[in-house]
RNA sequence: GCGAGUAUGGCGGAAUUGGCAGACGCGCUAGACUUAGGAUCUAGUGUCAUAGACGUGCAGGUUCAACUCCUGUUACUCGCACCA
């Protein structure tokens, strides 16, 4: 075609004053949402990564469309976060203009491709009117519980003085400036998160997400059954143990507790060893600040001297120690030590002198531990355990676990790794929490009518001192009234994270212009729920966690529907570069959709990207590859030469285009996006082979390759005078039509293919075994050996089995 | 360490249910048309070899038949990482 990219803006600017893709809340039609995650519009463009996910969506949207739902498929911006705040404070601009500008870029990037998003629903994580709703929710979250201020540490960089994310101290070192990254106590809103964990792991089975994505979801929650266990100590004072290993509790030969828990603060006046005790302390706090992992080669640790705690199943004393692998802040941060039958446990012990009995009777103890995925299921039997001994591993795990119930010991608990959500950020750019503090009433909720709570219109911002958010520094912004008093007051300066914005984000999606409720409740109703959620692996976990969290608290409050407000979620795999690594600037390995768009074509760029290989999995960049798919694409413009002046469609092409509208459809549907191009190939392959075909046969292809490849196939399609394919009927294939009368199957000897034969539909066994041994290459096989049997699969193989 | 995933020609990858492994495309080889080719068309292209044998990371097993199911094992990728 003469001028590619001319005839993909013409079929672009239809589409845009036609509305052809708007949705519309309501009517006859059945309603289905397709979603793709929002992208961060970062300064350098859309990757050539987003263009494979928006366009796998956007095939499936189109073709839904054609087939008469009524598609929702939306577009937004989730563009609150530090790039644009880094980039803002460098250039002394406020965010929100970097973010325009970025916006522009994307959508425009976007527009180039064709993706059939409903752009009057389009808005950002940033508008006042989206973010005020954000912050409306944080109040419900405040007033029903929800949300609470606690003391936790944060990664610290001292020379930055900023406060840093996991991500950015990885290694223990800042990520900006090197320097050594300490812990530091901070006081920051929190979500209670945790008191979900049971909801959001029940949630699943109301889910249809790709059983990776719920194994995500699961491990994150990270439930485990077992008995937390109340430990006194010697001369007064308790503390409680969580274990998954009941049987073992006659094997416990001493305690650690965490060097940064709260419980060593408590025992600190009777430790006859402080120096040395506070001496680990401390050094824990530095280290906890390091890379572990390198670290952990030995079990360091101090005995806890002058306290002793008592086993309550047998009134043994025993010591306490100090030990790093034992966390303040998970379980009860004190452990149970059964060196016998754990190896971390082991390897302390070892490490530290310490007794060692054994209470299961599994073989050799010496060298290392005999842990419960080696001991359970077995029949071994229980000693040094009192009247337990005796009794399978199975048995005495209950019946110890009735007795501590019983004498009142402890009790059956489930734990979770999944902790509360640290909801504050000490950042200007994101949503600001809509607190005050009052120095009469305490924390004070703003009033929902004065919400937005907007960001200061400043361009200068510069960190504080401590490490508080820059907003501090805006004081015309910090102080104000206390809204119960009218005191006054100060107003909160943390900000909320990314998270936020993009954890309800979808239900905006069904009625963005609402400017009194976040959503209604009947726009709601009407779409129901996401019904097909696709985006990156990174997010699988954490977003989509926080993103059920989310709902399900509104759910609970009666603001949504359903519990669940996601149905299908599938996860694609990236677009490494062509050396097979990912794609970065520094290793001049990226890919710009821009040039790809201009050279060939928006269609060939979808084209190619949907045919590079399996959808969910990583797949390595090929210009050449690319190259190939423009010259599918040329071929079928090719095609329209040879279209003649007869209507209805070519007798001899009946079977391959019903199969390839099932197949289309099918693959479709189950994410086979690469085995929808071949297929289309093959179709058009078969086109090619004849002199001449119909037009019926041409727009059927122009069809079903409309939804990859709309751009070409509306111009090809207008060229033989029809009217446009996006207002057009998805075409319907007939299962009759599909069976072949006659059809070619492999003969095989012991399994071995020795020829073929064609068979009609109506032969039946017999008649197939006769040809099957007729055939040429076969007798000789068979030849002087004797037939055992032979097995006929009907229309698809012989099997001549012979001795 | 734990959890998950992956492994098929020179390359990307097909094989919906155990049923002709390598569809489709790239690349490559030869030829045609051409001033030219990143255009198009034709033929060929898993490996080794003479009929034939061998081939889906590796070693076993089940089956008439295994890329597909089972057992063990290796490598790589991702996630979590001292989780009690």
């Amino acid at each position: 075609m003469e001028n590619i990219n001319k005839i993909e803006k013409k079929w672009q600017k239809y589409w845009d004053e036609k509305k052809s893709f708007k949705a519309i809340n309501g009517g006859d039609k059945k309603p289905y949402y397709i979603l793709v995650e929002f992208p961060y519009p970062s300064g350098a463009g859309l990757h050539v990564g987003h263009v494979r996910s928006y366009t796998a969506q956007d095939a499936i949207a189109r073709m839904m469309r054609m087939q008469g739902y009524n598609v929702l498929y939306p577009m937004g911006w989730d563009a609150f976060g530090a790039p644009a705040e880094q980039y803002a404070i460098l250039n002394h601009i406020h965010p929100k203009e970097a973010v325009k500008e970025n916006i522009k870029t994307f959508k425009g990037q976007m527009k180039s491709l064709g993706f059939s998003f409903d752009w009057d629903r389009e808005f950002s994580t940033t508008d006042p009117d989206y973010y005020k709703w954000t912050q409306w929710q944080f109040l419900q979250f405040y007033k029903h519980g929800m949300a609470y201020k606690d003391t936790v540490p944060v990664n610290w960089c001292p020379h930055c003085k900023s406060v840093l994310s996991n991500e950015d101290a990885a290694g223990g070192v800042c990520e900006r400036c090197g320097s050594q990254v300490e812990q530091k106590e901070k006081s920051q809103w929190m979500l209670r998160m945790s008191d979900y964990s049971e909801d959001l792991l029940k949630g699943l089975e109301d889910t249809n997400f790709a059983d990776r994505v719920k194994l995500g979801q699961i491990n994150w929650i990270g439930k485990s059954q077992g008995v937390e266990v109340d430990i006194d100590i010697v001369g007064g004072g308790k503390f409680s143990i969580f274990t998954t290993c009941p049987e073992t509790i006659y094997g416990i030969t001493f305690f650690v507790i965490a060097p940064d828990g709260k419980l060593i603060k408590e025992l600190m006046e009777r430790v006859e060893n402080k120096d040395e005790v506070n001496a680990y302390i401390k050094e824990t706090s530095l280290k906890s600040a390091m890379d572990r992992t390198e670290l952990n080669k030995g079990k360091t640790g101090v005995e806890v001297k002058g306290v002793k705690a008592i086993n309550p199943v047998n009134g043994k004393e025993v010591p306490i120690f100090l030990g790093d692998f034992v966390l303040g802040d998970y379980g009860t941060g004190a452990v149970m030590a059964v060196p016998s039958h754990d190896q971390r446990d082991f390897e302390y012990a070892k490490e530290h002198g310490l007794e060692i009995i054994k209470v299961i009777d599994c073989g050799d103890i010496s060298e290392h531990a005999i842990e419960k995925t080696e001991y359970m299921g077995h029949d071994y039997k229980m000693i040094n355990s009192e009247e337990f001994n005796g009794m399978t591993v199975d048995l005495a795990r209950e019946k110890i676990s009735d007795m501590i119930e019983e004498k009142g010991y402890g009790r059956r608990v489930n734990n979770y790794k999944m902790r509360d959500w640290i909801f504050s950020r000490q950042r200007f750019w994101g949503e600001p929490i809509p607190m005050i503090q009052c120095p009469k009433c305490g924390w004070v909720p703003m009033n929902e009518e004065d919400l937005p709570l907007l960001l200061p219109d400043v361009a200068e911002y510069e960190p504080t001192e401590d490490g508080e958010s820059p907003l501090a520094n805006i004081t015309e912004w910090v102080n104000c009234k206390c809204p119960k008093c009218g005191h006054d007051a100060k107003r909160e300066t943390d900000t909320m994270p990314n998270w936020a914005g993009s954890s309800w984000y979808f239900l905006r999606f069904m009625d963005p212009k609402n400017d009194k409720e976040f959503a209604s409740m009947e726009a709601m109703k009407y779409w129901n729920r996401v019904d097909w959620y696709n985006g990156g692996m990174e997010h699988t976990a954490r977003h989509l966690l926080y993103a059920r969290f989310w709902v399900q608290f509104l759910f609970n409050i009666g603001l949504v529907p359903n519990k669940e407000m996601i149905w299908t979620r599938v996860s694609h795999g990236m677009v490494l570069g062509s050396d097979n690594q990912k794609m970065s600037k520094s290793k001049g390995n990226v890919i710009n959709p821009d040039d790809i768009v201009k050279e060939y074509g928006a269609d060939a760029l979808r084209t190619y990207e949907m045919f590079m290989g399996d959808y969910q999995m990583d797949a390595p960049w090929s210009t050449e590859s690319l190259r190939g798919c423009k010259r599918f694409l040329d071929k079928v413009e090719r095609l329209k030469d040879k279209v003649n002046d007869q209507t209805g469609f070519t007798q001899s092409l009946e079977v391959i285009q019903n199969k390839t509208i099932k197949k289309i459809e099918y693959d479709l549907t189950h994410m086979g996006y690469n085995t929808v191009v071949s297929g289309l190939m093959i179709l058009a392959n078969a086109y090619d082979d004849l002199d001449s075909i119909t037009k019926d046969d041409y727009r059927l292809l122009l069809l079903l390759l409309n939804p990859i490849a709309p751009h070409i196939t509306e111009e090809l399609n207008e060229m033989i005078g029809c009217t446009p394919l996006c207002e057009a009927e998805w075409p319907s294939y007939d299962e009759e039509k599909i069976i072949e009368n006659t059809k070619e199957i492999a003969v095989q000897v012991n399994g071995k293919l020795r020829g073929t034969i064609t068979i009609h539909i109506d032969d039946d066994e017999q008649s197939i075994k006769e040809k099957a041994l007729e055939c040429e290459n076969v007798m000789k096989h068979i030849e002087g050996k004797e037939i055992v049997r032979i097995i006929v699969i009907k229309g698809k193989i012989v099997n001549v089995v012979v001795k």
